[in-house]
DNA sequence: GACATCCATTCCAGCAGGTTATAGGTGCAG
DNA sequence: CTGCACCTATAACCTGCTGGAATGGATGTC
């Protein structure tokens, strides 16, 4: 007896919606279809799933049941899928590298290329990463190795190495009554509304709202955004002000936006990361070889 | 990404045979179809799984990945699909019991008659197993209970009551030499070839022998069988003689066999089983207690 | 050189799956 | 009571996937 795994995700998108329209939407399919597609998965088990009234759907017994075990086989697929995925780009020596927007900026550049001479005949991949995947995809092992911004969250989890240090700038509007400023005390930012990361991102958020450096004062979030585009758009219609590694004053220039020194905030580190299940992986300990080196050189 | 698990089970089927036209005959479908499958599996994920030849089909080292946990997602799937009938059954008021054949013979009317009486509204469901499957679809979760010949293989990891024992008579061909007996010395038997139950049933198959009683004789086997039809079939066309209860003589008359009672083997035991996980499920309890009241009345 | 044995390709028929539009209940507000 | 809002089910239609049979092409064998 043959499933597609669509057909689960559409159950269990019903099941947890507990509507035929809203999970419709969800899904990104009409709801006819996905009457049809539930129908299908019923007349395929010989079960009915779920009660149907005109409120929407609540699932039966046997739904409960199936929509119990039903995550485990699309994480099944999942597994397998990453793990081939994962077997294919050491097949084709790829190194897929993660990064959150503005992590190593241009020492980037300077890594990739050490790699490549350390390690002919391997490409690197690089994936930027949204905010809201603050370990760039390593914790969910899309990626061998990530260059972050320190602390992140799951970072116990995960080896790290700090790479090097950088001052926390703000970034403010133009039109900002402090963007005439040559420096600024962050203590005259405190009442501000700032742009925040979203907030499952726990401590990495807190970091870039400098939440621990207000002496206790309350953080004020302006505006939440997900992506640097969002970010920059945020500053600059004046929804917040944010801070930023120094670096982004370069890689993140645009008009609009200004970036000023600040006094009394730490500054942020970048470190490079990879899982524990690589502590003796050769190629990622090469890569992890070439940051340290291009990062602090002996 | 979804993948259809017909999809994985053709995977597999080539990944084991080595070959898509013998994989293509063991999962029923032409050779060009699973061709087209692979192929669709291998753009869906993007990766070559297999080394073409005209050899066969070789795994690529992804494809080693996949067939490693491809495994995992299929036996997932058969859980929740397990689990979801269960629950259909619990819901529609169903017990299941999987039987061999001959194994409780007219008892099973009255364990039946007595459970209609003790539970009014539940239904039984029998359902008769190939001797392949000696523990009658209770190990892989078809069943909730089953009425068994003992001993039977697996059966350690399953509950079990006796109910009552019976003599094993020995059926024969009608034109055998033996058969104008009215009782039969099982010594007198031990060079005559026996039907016998396939050898993955082990334990069980090797008492249908009678394995132990022989003092050390070994056994001829005649012919294997997986079902009564068959067994009965073999012994009237004279491929062996054959071990039975006694019951048998009743229920599986029949032109050209004939049964007589054998002295010199031990008698053979029914029993009730059913899963540890069911150990307080009113309903199987219930029918348990139905068993062995009909079987040991007070 | 004929043959066996692989996998790949082509062509065709059938059906599964999607979409839009619409029907058919039911509760709620005016 | 009526109109509306919100469900799900059905109808009609279209597209494209999927499988089967036949065939091709490469290669090793007798």
């Amino acid at each position: 007896m043959d499933v597609d795994t669509r057909l689960l995700r559409s159950f269990l998108a019903v099941a947890e919606e507990g509507s035929l329209t809203r999970a419709a939407e969800r899904v990104f399919v009409s709801q006819p279809a996905l009457t049809k597609q539930v129908r299908q998965l019923e007349t395929l088990l010989g079960v009915r799933l779920f009660d149907r009234s005109r409120a929407g759907m609540a699932l039966t017994g046997p739904g409960r049941e199936l929509a119990r075990l039903a995550p485990r086989v699309l994480t099944a697929w999942e597994d397998a899928l990453r793990a081939t995925h994962t077997a294919q780009r050491q097949a084709a020596r790829v190194l897929r590298v993660g990064f959150l927007a503005s992590a190593a900026n241009e020492a980037t550049q300077e890594i990739v290329a050490a790699f490549a001479r350390r390690r002919p005949g391997w490409r690197t991949e690089l994936r930027q990463a949204a905010w809201s995947n603050p370990s760039a995809g390593l914790a969910t092992g899309d990626v061998d190795a990530a260059l972050l911004r320190l602390p992140f969250p799951g970072q116990d989890a995960l080896r790290v190495e700090p790479l090097f240090s950088e001052p926390r700038w703000i970034a403010l509007p133009s039109t900002h009554r402090l963007a005439a400023c040559d420096t600024i005390a962050f203590r005259d930012l405190w009442d501000e509304p700032f742009v925040a990361a979203p907030a499952d991102t726990g401590s990495w958020r807190d970091h870039w709202l400098a939440a621990d450096e207000r002496e206790g004062h309350p953080v004020r979030i302006g505006a939440v955004t997900e992506q640097p585009d969002d970010w920059l758009n945020a500053i600059a219609n004046g929804y917040g002000i944010a801070l930023a590694p120094r670096s982004a004053a370069r890689f993140y220039a645009r008009p609009g936006v200004v970036y000023r020194p600040v006094t009394g905030v730490s500054p942020t580190q970048v470190g490079v990361a990879w899982a524990p299940a690589d502590d003796h992986h050769p190629v990622v300990q090469d890569f992890v070889h070439c940051c340290l080196d291009t990062a602090r050189p002996t």
